[in-house]
DNA sequence: CTAGTGTGGTAGC
DNA sequence: GATCGCTACCACACTAG
């Protein structure tokens, strides 16, 4: 495979597989422009994303023969979007601009009717309806916890009529998640009985699709769609996100003496998840047998896909997350393997914090599927726990298991002892009890390497790590690590809860391809990059964080690259790194980036790339040496100008004002008084509700700058 | 000593 | 023909000044 690869890569037509595709792409424009059909789609520009059935080049090409044009990645006047899936926050992005989104039946539709369908009919049903939820929730209304009394709090869970209501808006929800096979575009039979007046058969279409070659754009971002990882973080930000617009409102902990907490987590989530997503007639003929979530592969005795979560049937028979398929059914030859469905995931994770909100105000999100919740005095009965439990089963048919403790160490080893669908409450003596026969790697933040570094120091049971010397710790793991690994051990918190509303800025971002990747040609690797940094710029712009460095790390095959590999792995790699500072958009930066590593590496032994965007805050960025000598004058103004702001609404404003940010890359070091002269000016003139600017005119405006000169 | 940069480890399924 | 080895964040070693 690996060959047949690279002679694509090299292919004799062009210098470089990126001009191949440009050749490529060119003679299958004229030829589709030659077989022009009608202008049905005239002056539209369509996008297409992700993965598309029918797929994308054959999407393309119709449009094509229609008058259309087709691109790939948003760009203004993008007037309709074709997916089968999308994550919320493009679907937000769509939304906003009003383009409308729809399955790729549509297309076939229109040219079949040869007339443009009204788009209403379109829009994708599913994604509309999260948003809906999500809308509905905000609406809903609110338990006013902090006014009633513990007991009415209790009491209400039970039975309120608001309660009802909740549950009746998860349980249509749920239906919907359950059905949603039924909302997948139709298949081509289905579409042939929907027009049977066609003029050409929806058959021929498909089959000249099969001749069509895949188009190599959106590499990163078609392999992001079936990354388990890549889907798994993105989940934990989209709950985060959720939690932030949808506050958790249920009882406030007080500063009790003793306060709880507890750990949630839904037992064996991707393999629960993909387990309902089954019709009824396979769930029960699979019950009771050892499952496993896995791409799908047709050679699981030689694969070396991963199995990424595995029910506790198959755990007892030897299968854990991580392990290759291959070894799973060594291990397990009647294990089954399940597919992955992550737009499911991702719904049943958000329906799941939905529920988590009612259950107290203090949430700190771990993961997708994954949480601490603070308790409040209320809490005095186990029984009141468990209905957290019982609610999400009822809701959402997931059994979880919940650990509770008088930390957070506690109750999150309560949850491992306890799993599957268990509850366990472990006190100080409890947690001694449980847990000194444990190898070291049971605890939390002990990976493989720790685990080696202790085995060194002849530490292999968490007693042993109890008794260890702490200078020994210390010297070997650093002072915080090693005195973690000690509390840890001893059942005290190092972790700090953190409460969502206490959720700082994202410091970094980054986007890696680390699978599939084996490169022959510099311009190869220059798309890859360039793929990555859309991909980074896109993530930085849905989530307002503003760059001010970017770092890339490519994967080299070390020497004993081979051992250990996956058959499309990266497998055993020396890492080589660079960073530079940036003035614009990342995407732009390809040719820089690419420059700072060119020299260090070798094309052939490339198995992957990761660039990495560091946040840049306003103070950070003037702080930065980019500004230059005269740094210190430009910091304090800087503050100066957040004090001056402070107890008015702006300040936020100021701190993302893209006029400001662009002065003060642009100061001079020559001359700091004209510089922050402008600066200031940019400050007050770009944005109209600086009243002072308007009142004072641009003379006002001067004064008012030499006034906040002085202290200079 | 300080501030900035580079490196390595872990977590979730 | 393979089957999706991501990503945020922390701590600390090292370096320049």
């Amino acid at each position: 495979a690996a060959n047949k690869y690279e002679q694509r890569q090299s292919d004799p037509r062009g210098n470089s597989y990126g001009e191949y595709r440009n050749m490529k792409q060119d003679k299958l424009d004229q030829q589709l422009s030659s077989a022009k059909q009608s202008e049905l789609f005239k002056d539209l520009l369509i996008m297409l994303n992700g993965r598309l059935e029918p797929s994308a080049s054959y999407l393309r090409q119709l449009i094509g023969q229609h008058g259309g044009q087709v691109v790939f990645q948003y760009t203004s006047g993008v007037t309709h979007m074709i997916c089968q899936n999308l994550s919320a926050s493009k679907f937000n992005i769509f939304s906003k601009r009003k383009i409308p989104i729809m399955y790729p039946k549509w297309v076939l539709m229109c040219v079949e009717q040869q007339k443009l369908i009204d788009t209403n009919d379109f829009i994708i049903q599913e994604i509309a309806e999260k948003l809906d939820i999500q809308q509905q929730t905000q609406i809903s209304p609110i338990f006013q916890i902090s006014q009633l009394n513990q007991s009415q709090f209790l009491e209400q869970q039970k039975q309120t009529e608001e309660e009802k209501q909740v549950l009746q808006l998860i349980e249509s929800t749920q239906t919907t998640a359950l059905v949603s096979s039924v909302l997948q575009p139709l298949n081509i039979s289905q579409l042939s009985q929907l027009s049977p007046l066609s003029g050409t058969s929806p058959q021929a279409f498909y089959n000249v699709n099969r001749q069509v070659p895949q188009p190599q754009e959106n590499t990163v971002q078609r392999y992001h769609e079936s990354s388990r990882l890549h889907q798994l973080t993105q989940f934990k930000l989209n709950a985060q996100e959720f939690l932030i617009k949808n506050p958790p409102y249920g009882p406030k902990p007080t500063d009790t003496a003793r306060p709880l907490f507890i750990h949630i987590d839904i037992d064996c989530f991707f393999c629960q998840a993909s387990f309902l997503k089954l019709p009824t007639s396979k769930q029960q003929q699979l019950h009771g047998y050892p499952l496993a979530v896995s791409s799908n592969i047709k050679n699981a005795s030689n694969s070396t896909a991963d199995i990424s979560s595995c029910n506790y049937t198959a755990r007892r028979l030897g299968v854990h997350n991580g392990m290759w398929v291959s070894q799973a059914v060594q291990k397990c030859p009647n294990l089954q393997l399940l597919e992955y469905d992550f737009d499911f995931y991702n719904k049943l994770s958000l329906q799941f914090y939905d529920i988590l909100r009612q259950f107290s105000s203090d949430i700190m999100p771990i993961s997708c599927d994954e949480a601490y919740l603070k308790l409040s005095g209320i809490y005095t009965q186990q029984e009141d726990i468990k209905i957290i439990k019982q609610k999400i089963y009822s809701q959402l048919q997931l059994s979880t298991t919940i650990g509770l403790g008088e930390n957070l160490i506690q109750a999150r080893i309560a949850t491992k002892l306890a799993k599957p669908n268990g509850f366990m409450f472990l006190n100080k003596e409890v947690f001694q009890q449980v847990i000194k026969d444990k190898q070291v790697d049971f605890l939390p933040q002990i990976g493989f390497k720790i685990t080696e570094e202790l085995k060194n120091m002849n530490i292999f049971t968490v007693e042993d790590l109890q008794n260890a010397d702490i200078k020994l710790l210390r010297e070997n793991f650093g002072e915080v690590k090693g005195q973690n690994l000690l509390n840890e051990a001893n059942g005290v918190d190092f972790l700090l809860f953190q409460p969502i509303q206490n959720l700082l800025k994202q410091k970094s971002l980054q986007v890696s391809k680390n699978f599939n990747v084996r490169i022959s040609q510099i311009s190869v690797f220059k798309q890859l990059v360039f793929e990555l940094l859309q991909e980074l710029n896109q993530r930085s712009t849905d989530r307002q964080l503003k760059l001010n460095k970017l770092s890339i790390t490519v994967n080299v095959a070390a020497a004993n690259n081979k051992q250990f590999m996956k058959k499309m792995g990266c497998g055993v790699c020396n890492q080589v790194r660079s960073t530079i500072f940036i003035h614009k958009k990342c995407d732009q930066c390809v040719e820089e980036l690419v420059d700072s590593v060119v020299n260090k590496i070798k094309m052939e032994d490339v198995r992957g790339v990761d660039v990495m965007g560091f946040v840049g805050e306003v103070k950070n960025i003037v702080q930065s040496k980019e500004l230059g000598q005269n740094a210190q004058k430009k910091v304090e103004f800087w503050e100066k100008l957040q004090q001056q702001s402070q107890n008015t609404a702006e300040k936020q404003e100021i701190i993302s004002c893209d006029d400001y940010f662009d002065a003060l890359q642009q100061i001079d070091d020559q001359d700091v008084a004209n510089a922050l002269r402008k600066v200031f000016s940019a400050q007050c003139l770009c944005r109209g509700n600086l009243e002072e600017a308007f009142k004072l005119g641009i003379d006002g405006v001067e004064d008012m700058f030499e006034d906040k000169w002085r202290w200079l």
